[in-house]
RNA sequence: GCGCCCGUAGCUCAGCUGGAUAGAGCGUCGCCCUCCGGAGGCGAAGGUCAGGGGUUCGAAUCCCUUCGGGCGCGCCA
């Protein structure tokens, strides 16, 4: 529709240009035609003339009379008027408007899905929080943001894979081994004070507890042996970092090979606890991807590349990234003189591998804090010859949680995590997806808790899946009543749907493609629960004005064709967003 | 100190590639069940879009600046 009326006012400026009014004869690409706010606006305005103004040396509201003068005349627009400071109103036809609904029950569950001129094979990376235990709520606005915008662009036609970035090297993990160990150790009967920069979790015994299974006494060694040379911890007045990086040396002295047993079971447990946790909530990823697999030639092999392309220098020993040449703040280091590689190192053959896998476009969903960390990762992708614009970082702010109006306390450092499976099993997987991610990712954001297990209006969730799970009442109740819903009577006299709140609603039904484009464009998920929580509000005041199971059937199954179209898109604005639509609650 | 994000109704937030009278929910105050699910609907009150400058036909939106709030600035991962 918006097509064909820029087609229109190209011919009606063109005809001006002949006339010597317009020394240009070309639609301007500031020249936008918009859905209207307001009903008493039309349905759809165009600035074309503001615009122009200038160039014409003409008012606006007289350009846009002589435009509409010679606007080829169409049966789908019934009505066009000057208004405000010189809109241009398109009112179209009913036929129009009501064509929507036989669209809508065709397509089914792709309509609203696009088809961009140019797909994107696109590389969507999130959460990748290292796997040092259970996932908590500070992950789950990653996790649900990341999944539901994935999918948005998925749904908007792009080609996307989710990608989680497995931290399996390095030396955190080096920790979580040990403290595995440790556990196990204190398991076997060795005693010793557990140290205080370990992994303090209660999982760990767990861990500790199948590897005493699997391998009886075999990793064991004596407390004595263990902490001989181990400097003292900070409680003793010693450094909790020297102490536990002796006690990860000595793990890897004393088990030589069998070092990477405890590494493993905590490694894959952890991990595999992670994936079910994210399962549950409806985030699913093609790809786990393996920081330790990137060791070492693929690491060797993108440090040679930046080398030969002059990016890297050599000072104190170290071996330098060129980054601020990039816009980077400060040069960093990326191999160290003692011949290990920072964590640097993996990012870059990181960046390398995506790009070699073919992905045109990564797409990095971070935490708010990692923001530092943007003009790094920019600064690989300009070293390595890669377009700028070919790398985009969406930052999600923290949400925090409330309860009964006290801020929920959670502090990383006293370990006293909300884990994100407590709050899904408080609130329920749909309140989590559609709560984390009903507000902009660059807001901070204030999560309800207790609002997001309300059962009533005040819930949008609740209010949205209502509005479908109503519709599917109907519609099984009319079947009850023998009047199944028949959807040729109804797409024959949609003519009879004539209210305001009817037009509303088709209009609503219309713009839901167009919301999905610039949703997905703008990256911003959140816009589909305003959409969404905008047709629900329609539909029940709708509902509430009008019966639709009434004896007139051409009337009824127009009015249940209407319907039908609602429950449709409502379908599938929540299927993007990762939410169930129930058929009854 | 430097960098990123934010400041819109009492509260939580939309609206931002500049467009018409700045919107919604909650809260407050009224009203509506002989009814397809009241788990709902209708209405009212409520604003110096943090302050100040600038750009122009037009600024909540863009630019500068001040003031507030959040976060980040390791050879950690």
């Amino acid at each position: 529709m918006k097509d064909a009326l820029l087609a229109a006012l190209q011919k009606a400026i063109a005809v001006l240009h002949e006339q010597g009014l317009l020394d240009t004869d070309a639609l301007p690409s500031s020249a936008q035609i918009t859905r209207t706010r307001d009903a008493s606006h039309g349905d759809f305005a165009c600035n074309v003339a503001m615009v122009l103004a200038k160039a014409a040396k003409m008012p606006p509201r007289q350009l846009a009379e002589k435009l509409i003068a010679e606007l080829p005349s169409t049966a789908e627009i019934v009505r066009t008027e000057v208004a405000g400071p010189g809109f241009i109103n398109f009112y179209v036809s009913h036929d129009v408007a009501t064509s929507i609904v036989p669209t809508v029950l065709t397509q089914g569950e792709d309509f609203g899905r696009g088809k961009p001129d140019k797909p994107l094979r696109m590389n969507v990376e999130f959460v990748s929080a290292n796997p040092t235990g259970p996932l908590h709520v500070g992950h789950g606005r990653g996790a649900a943001s990341g999944a539901s915008l994935s999918s948005l662009l998925r749904f908007a036609g792009h080609e996307i894979d989710a990608e989680y970035y497995v931290n399996d090297a390095g030396r955190q993990m080096d920790i979580l081994g040990t403290s595995v160990w440790l556990r196990y150790l204190q398991a076997c009967g060795e005693v010793f004070t557990f140290p205080s920069n370990a992994y303090q979790g209660d999982y760990l015994p767990e861990m500790a507890e199948s590897l005493l299974r699997e391998h009886g006494q075999a990793l064991r060694h004596s407390a004595e042996v263990v902490f001989a040379d181990v400097p003292a911890d900070a409680p003793q007045g010693g450094d909790k970092e020297a102490h536990i990086d002796a006690l990860i040396a000595a793990a890897k002295r004393l088990l030589q090979d069998d070092y990477r047993l405890p590494f493993n079971i905590a490694l894959e447990s952890i991990l595999a606890d992670i994936r079910q946790d994210l399962g549950e909530f409806g985030v699913h990823y093609q790809t786990w991807f393996s920081e330790a697999s990137l060791h070492p030639e693929k690491v060797d092999a993108a440090v040679a590349e930046l080398t030969a392309a002059g990016h890297m220098y050599e000072k104190d020993g170290n071996v330098w990234f060129r980054s601020s040449d990039f816009g980077d703040e400060k040069d960093r280091v990326v191999r160290r003189a003692s011949g290990s590689y920072t964590y640097f190192a993996s990012d870059i053959a990181y960046l390398r591998d995506k790009f070699a896998r073919g992905y045109e476009h990564l797409l990095y969903v971070f935490g708010a804090d990692h923001h530092g960390y943007v003009p790094r990762v920019r600064a690989i992708a300009e070293a390595f010859g890669y377009d700028q614009e070919r790398v985009e970082f969406c930052l999600v702010q923290f949400a925090v949680l409330y309860r009964q109006g006290e801020k929920v306390q959670m502090s990383t450092r006293s370990g006293e995590f909300i884990p994100l499976r407590e709050l899904r099993n408080e609130i329920g997987n749909d309140a989590a997806r559609w709560f984390y991610v009903m507000r902009s990712t660059d807001q901070h954001m204030d999560f309800d808790l207790d609002l997001a297990k309300k059962q009533s209006s005040d819930n949008p969730m609740y209010y949205v899946q209502y509005a479908h799970a109503r519709i599917c009442r109907v519609l099984e109740q009319a079947q009850e009543r023998g009047w199944a819903f028949d959807r040729e009577q109804g797409e024959a006299n949609l003519g009879l749907l004539t209210s305001e709140m009817e037009a509303e609603i088709l209009t609503a039904l219309a713009a839901f493609p167009e919301r999905i484009e610039s949703a997905s464009r703008q990256r911003e998920v959140h816009n589909v629960c305003n959409y969404l929580r905008e047709l629900a509000a329609s539909y029940h005041s709708w509902y509430n004005s009008e019966k639709a199971l009434i004896e007139d059937a051409a009337l009824r199954n127009a009015r249940l064709a209407l319907m039908a179209a609602a429950q449709q898109v409502l379908a599938n604005g929540l299927r993007v967003l990762g939410v169930s639509a129930p058929t009854q609650m």
